[in-house]
DNA sequence: ATTAATTCCTACTAATAAACTAGGATTTAC
DNA sequence: GTAAATCCTAGTTTATTAGTAGGAATTAAT
């Protein structure tokens, strides 16, 4: 049998999504361990260490190492797109490798009004996800929390 | 290593589409067997039937058994949105189990602020593949043939 | 200096899902 | 009655996802 709905994000890029969101709710108050965040959502933390690398070397997040270190924030919160985060750790989202630029153009591109639809979807989510930032993630936590006081808890 | 980017269509959709575009090109011209179709797509005929199936059982084609029958669609072009085609054949596209409508709504839903992201991009994804129509696709077909001469080939 | 807490790195493993294939039963035009 | 088709269930293979394991390097605190 197989799986019946379609997860367009796997746990990498919902996990790396949470997980910067808990440094922005912190950003400012210096590095954070990653134990500290894998325990509060409750998540492996040798894995959130895997999906946290690749965001660190594309300069989203810096890491202080020893004793007392942790991961902040490289940037402002309203300076990082939801969108950066899910193609560091998804790569494109696209609906076929047709429409992604690094491919060669398929043979038939221009007769072809499939590629026109994936380009039409494409199109649409890129702009949800880059018009979205982490401090409106922020934001928006607080208003649902109703409160201005930080909290720690966030769930999927 | 990691597939580098995140399809959203699997083949079943992908697939499903060409497949029903084909029906769309050759709407009101009577049932043509799946066999067809999947050599001019050059794709496994044994795979497609598995597709065409629940298509079928969803009233979007209408079959013809035995000899000289085949499939053709069950209603116009226009009636049918590529959005039904792709929840039929790969479930709702959604971010995250969260968003889904069957799912009992997560424990902290009224905090989470990443799932008020993820209504953000599924609502746009719907946006899209509900406004498409099979009717749209095949007007931008011949558009982007230049021709009024029906074609039979069409890529990925 | 030693210890404990941390990042960093590579490689491995288990579970799940995707992408088909196989085989045959049923239907129907010719 | 035969060939061409749909229909149905159950496999199989391959790829991807979601982790684990183990240890080296770094640093603050004692």
């Amino acid at each position: 049998m197989r799986k019946v709905d379609s997860m367009i994000l796997s746990t990498r890029g919902r996990y790396g999504i949470k997980m910067m969101l808990e440094l922005a709710l912190n950003y400012g108050k210096g590095a954070i361990p990653l134990k500290d965040i894998a325990n509060r959502q409750s998540l492996s933390d040798t894995y959130l260490e895997q999906l946290i690398s690749p965001l660190r070397k594309n300069g989203l997040v810096k890491s202080t190492r020893g004793a007392q270190g942790g991961y902040e924030l490289a940037k402002n919160p309203s300076e990082i797109m939801v969108g950066d985060i899910i193609r560091i750790l998804e790569g494109s989202l696209a609906p076929a490798q047709c429409v992604l630029e690094e491919e060669p153009e398929c043979s038939k591109a221009e007769y072809c009004a499939t590629r026109l639809l994936y380009e039409k979807i494409t199109e649409s989510i890129n702009n949800v996800i880059d018009s979205i930032s982490l401090k409106d993630m922020v934001d928006d936590y607080y208003r649902l929390n109703n409160t201005n006081v930080k909290r720690r808890s966030e769930n999927e």
